[in-house]
DNA sequence: TTAATTCCCATGTTATCCCATAAAATGTAA
DNA sequence: TTACATTTTATGGGATAACATGGGAATTAA
């Protein structure tokens, strides 16, 4: 799983280093790390290669001609499987680098079963804009269940 | 599985390098890349001679007679088997060179089993209209399953 | 011979590897 | 708790290998 928030340098050559308990977390179960672009947000998604392959089979189970499967080959265009440097960074491709708004410095936030990485600037107004919705909506309401799989 | 994408030059002889993580990917899997003309788009497709097999026993199950029997034969005869040079590259047929709009720069597009090769100005029409339909429907709601095999 | 194709080698660029250092976290013993 | 050693991280820079691409020689077909 990844958790808990971290900023970390870009350097000139667009290297950063992955948080290591994110890094952990991959290791552990033997898992390639894949970035891409978020559909929703203006940031990087982080996730494991088996999960990507997930939404892969996915597309399969659509109607081909359909737009769900057309957004989302275009998801697969826009991701990158990411290979580690002896201490554990990688280069962030550029096509993400000016999408999500990154230049030298990246907040890498865990959200469970990914990660995003975003600009300070753009993550910081989303803290406040989540924070804000805390205030006036109240704590969501959540049924938890237990893993099924 | 293929991802991320790339901009390649065709130069006077008709050569293309394909992406090396798209060839890392077949000489993984031990595949033969197989191009042909994409069904519904006007590009090129690219997938493993596996996946091609696929295509071939879905021509089975369908009535030998239909018309859907009748069009994807006619994809098989357009289809080749691409031979690599030392430095990674095909030469492209005339006849998929012709089909997809190609000239001397190529995108390719990987989107999971397989990959797409566009002519630039097509990739760009493509990839706006898909920015439009996730714009305008927003993301696609998926149920996420284990692979199955 | 004349094309066209295949094979091989050369090059500039970029990414990857490797080593070094600094900071932080952890551990250990007084 | 303090002081010091050890390990784990994050980061910087230079050497090396890989990649995309160009061009030319050898081979084959017409």
């Amino acid at each position: 799983m990844f958790l808990s928030t971290s900023y970390n340098k870009i350097d000139s050559k667009s290297r950063v280093s992955i948080p290591a308990s994110f890094r952990l977390n991959l290791e552990k179960n033997n898992e390639p790390l894949i970035l891409f672009k978020s559909l929703q947000l203006k940031c990087i998604e982080g996730t494991t290669y088996s999960r990507m392959q997930m939404y892969i089979n996915a597309i399969d189970e659509l109607d081909a001609l359909s737009d769900e499967a057309f957004v989302l080959r275009m998801m697969m265009a826009d991701s990158f499987e990411m290979k580690f440097d002896t201490g554990g960074r990688v280069i962030i491709p550029d096509t993400l680098m000016n999408f999500s708004g990154l230049t030298d410095k990246a907040v890498f936030m865990g959200i469970g079963e990914s990660f995003y990485i975003w600009s300070p600037t753009e993550y910081e107004s989303q803290y406040t804009k989540s924070q804000k919705i805390l205030k006036e909506k109240g704590p969501p309401k959540l049924i938890l269940k237990k893993q099924s799989d």
